[in-house]
DNA sequence: CTCCGAGTGCTTGTATACAATAACTGTCTA
DNA sequence: TAGACAGTTATTGTATACAAGCACTCGGAG
């Protein structure tokens, strides 16, 4: 076996307790790409150019590139060399993948927290149930709520390090959802957030967990009817890639 | 709320089975540099320099930055704009979350195993479990059958999609291993592989939860250990950093 | 009509030049 | 001695030029 030398650094972490959240044009790029792939305005399976993001977004192909990088990382993006970038199917093996990952995590969360829960986080997590009220018609709005919701419990659970894992497999699942959710009501799942949160503070993990469950396999299932009815959104993402077509109009 | 028009591209994917494995410098790097950040070769708080790494390995900066962007996202090495790139400090809440994570999903993936598994799987599963016991001195074969044992449990669930979240897990839980594993013996563990397989073929996944859950404690209680014994080596990773010093011998 | 092969234009991969900035070093000033 | 300040140098961020390769187009041979 290698040696594995201990080695140890003298100080690559200290002073200077100053914050600095640099925003790079990398950053801005990823979340705008990554805004729109989840969003469906570029829909599965989009040819997605360097040069026209590029140019589209006032930067020079290296931003764009990483960005698409970081993306294909996510899974939401898939690069074929010399070929072209395209948005990842919504693979139906992923998506329940996703599910999976999603429900192992946050039902085992649930045993973490602690009967005295941080009184901040609730108080976060009330306001949040009653601003999904208001949004209840704002699909956007809601995504973005439904994340604060279910980043929280993590946080309740002292179990924030996970969340990236989780928001990952979670955008593959809202993805698939959009395809379908156009006139849904998002009611059914606000009750079934308000019922989480409730039987939590109630009665614990043992209450809420069922209600957990319930609530994310009826994500699921909604996924799985759109599925059964429209299955051509769930290509599988086996084949290969073509270029997109040459032709030009004129 | 945006339209969220659902755009239909006409065939982003399709024929040309050949697949086509290409190998890219930046995925050569990245398998390279991620091998050292696991092997400890580099240090957690080392300085990564991308001119120098660019330089060694023959190649230039892109796909060394590259690269490390990508290690970047999993957690491993820290970007710090116009500062400079570091390896990951070992903090103890993301080894914690790392472990936690990695419970949740495997344990849960137990009971989506069929009563009657791909026995192709299986017999990998005992032909790795063999090879570990021949390797039971080398720590570096050593991870990589155990990463192939994990993986096969969770490709007898068919969830094999997880793995990615499970192994970018692993990893922290790894490097925190090989800090304090020189001179203990593998034996526990293989043993334990052993039997979580004899339970999950004899009794299913009600005889194999507990020994699976034995045996990822054992490994993080090993960590703990570890961390009670040189608390130095977990220092939390808040402060930012500074430049690595300039001064040059003349 | 069919097939084949060179040409062409797009794609991403890589290398390199330059810009912006952080931090150290030394000097100057009080 | 202490502190401010400018200079120096290394760092990553960004832009750009070029290389390599794929797939389509189109013309010609049979």
């Amino acid at each position: 076996m290698t040696a594995a030398p201990p080695p140890r650094h003298p100080h690559p972490y200290n002073r200077s307790m100053s914050t600095r959240p640099i925003r790079t044009n990398r950053r801005t790029v990823y979340d705008e790409l990554r805004r729109r792939v989840i969003g469906l305005d570029f829909g599965p399976g989009a040819p997605l150019s360097e040069n026209e993001l590029a140019a589209e977004l006032g930067v020079s192909r290296t931003p764009v590139r990483e960005a698409l990088i970081m993306l294909a990382q996510d899974g939401l993006v898939q690069v074929f060399p010399k070929v072209g970038s395209f948005v990842s199917r919504v693979d139906a093996q992923r998506v329940s993948d996703a599910q999976f990952l999603r429900e192992a995590v946050e039902l085992a969360s649930l045993d973490d927290i602690p009967a005295d829960p941080d009184p901040e986080v609730v108080k976060e997590l009330r306001e949040n149930l009653a601003q999904q009220e208001l949004a209840a018609d704002d699909l956007d709005q809601f995504f973005v709520l439904d994340e604060q919701f279910h980043h929280g419990l993590l946080r309740l659970a002292h179990h924030e390090g996970t969340w990236q894992s989780v928001v990952a497999a979670k955008a593959h699942l809202d993805r698939a959802r959009r395809l379908g959710l156009h006139d849904r009501s998002l009611h059914d799942f606000i009750v079934q957030h308000t019922q989480v949160l409730d039987a939590l503070l109630t009665g614990g993990a043992e209450e809420a967990r069922p209600l957990m469950r319930a609530h994310l396999r009826a994500v699921f299932d909604d996924i799985e009817r759109l599925r059964a009815r429209s299955p051509e959104l769930f290509a599988p993402s086996v084949g290969q890639p073509t270029r997109r077509n040459i032709a030009v109009w004129e």
